[in-house]
DNA sequence: TATATCCCTTACGTAAACGTAAGAGGGTTC
DNA sequence: GAACCCTCTTACGTTTACGTAAGGGATATA
C-alpha cells in the first residue's frame, strides 16, 4: 500500500562538486521526482522507454533543463491521453536545427485522433451515468417498497 | 484481426430431442453469443468467473431464460462500468425467497461510488480535452508561421 | 465418406505503465 | 563506525477481460 515515492529529504547535503560550478542546473533523480510528481520508477522507466536520456555521473543520473522540458513534454503527454509511444514517436522528430515541420504535423495529426477518442470516451461514459442513474431509481424505489414506512435515510 | 465471433449458422440444424418437449427455451452457446453480441469466449469466461452457470447436455452448455436474465445483467454492469468481480458479489447476493433488501443495498452502494467514479473520469477527460485543443491551436499557429502564405488546407 | 458446423478444454498471450522487492554501492552525519 | 539517505540494477508482479491458438469430439448434410 506505499504506492508513495521515497520522500527523499531536501537532497542539499549530497553534492559531489565541490568546485561549485555552474552546473546547478543538474538535478538528481530524488529532486527531479519531486519537483514533477512522479515516482523514481517512473522517471527511469522512461529512460528505459527512449524518452529521457539524462547525462551520467557515474551511475547517478543527472537532469539538464533540457531533460526538465522532455518531462514536460512526456507529462502533458500524459495528461492528454497519449500514450508514450506516442509522445516518444513526436519527440524522436524532434530537430534542433529546422522547422520541426514533420513533428508539428505528426503532434497534429495524433492530437486530432487524441481528441475524436476522447469525446467517443465521454459519449461512453455519459451513457454509462444516464444508465447507471435510472438504475439507481429503480433500486431505490424497490428498496422503498420493501421497506415499512420507515426513515429513508 | 480475428475478433469476430463465430457466426454460427442458424443453429436450426442442430436439434437433438427429437420429441420436441417444451425445451425450445434453453439455447446453445452459439446461439447466445448471436443474441446478445458477445464472444463464445466471454460466455466461456463468465461461467468461468461464476457469474453464469448454465446446465449441460453432455459437455454442451444449454442457457436458460434465467441465464439469460444474467447475462443481460452483467452486461448492464459492464455498460455502467462495474467490473465482473462488483457484478458477481450483486448476483451472489440473490435470494430468490426473500426482499433482497441486502442485494439491493449492495448494488445501490457500488453504483453511488461507480457514479463518483464516472464523474471523476468525465472530469479528466474534459481537463485532456481543454488542454489539447489548447495545444492544437499553437501547434497549428506554430505550423502557420513556418509556412509561405500557402493553402492551410 | 468427406466436409461443414458446432461444441469442448487447456493454456499461453496481450496491453500500459509502472509497483515493488531484493541486494548492493557511495557519501554524510552523529 | 553505525545509521541514514540517496542512488543503482535486475526482474518478477499487477490489473482486466477476454483473444487466440491447438487439438479433439459430435452431428448432419452432400
Amino acid at each position: 500500500m506505499t504506492m508513495m515515492l521515497d520522500r527523499a529529504g531536501e537532497a542539499v547535503a549530497n553534492n559531489n562538486e565541490m568546485s561549485m560550478g555552474a552546473d546547478e542546473e543538474f538535478v538528481r533523480i530524488g529532486e527531479m521526482a519531486r519537483k514533477y510528481g512522479v515516482t523514481l520508477r517512473a522517471l527511469r522507466f522512461y529512460e528505459d522507454k527512449g524518452l529521457i536520456a539524462p547525462k551520467r555521473e557515474g551511475s547517478t543520473r543527472l537532469y539538464s533543463p533540457r531533460d526538465n522540458a522532455r518531462l514536460k513534454l512526456i507529462l502533458l503527454g500524459r495528461k492528454i491521453g497519449f500514450s508514450l509511444r506516442d509522445v516518444k514517436q513526436i519527440m524522436d522528430l524532434y530537430d534542433p536545427s529546422g522547422p520541426n515541420t514533420k513533428q508539428l504535423r505528426l503532434a497534429l495529426e495524433k492530437s486530432e485522433k487524441q481528441m475524436s477518442r476522447l469525446q467517443k470516451q465521454r459519449a461512453v461514459i455519459d451513457e454509462a451515468v444516464a444508465e447507471l442513474s435510472s438504475m439507481m431509481t429503480t433500486v431505490r424505489d424497490q428498496l422503498a417498497e420493501r421497506m415499512p414506512a420507515k426513515a429513508q435515510r
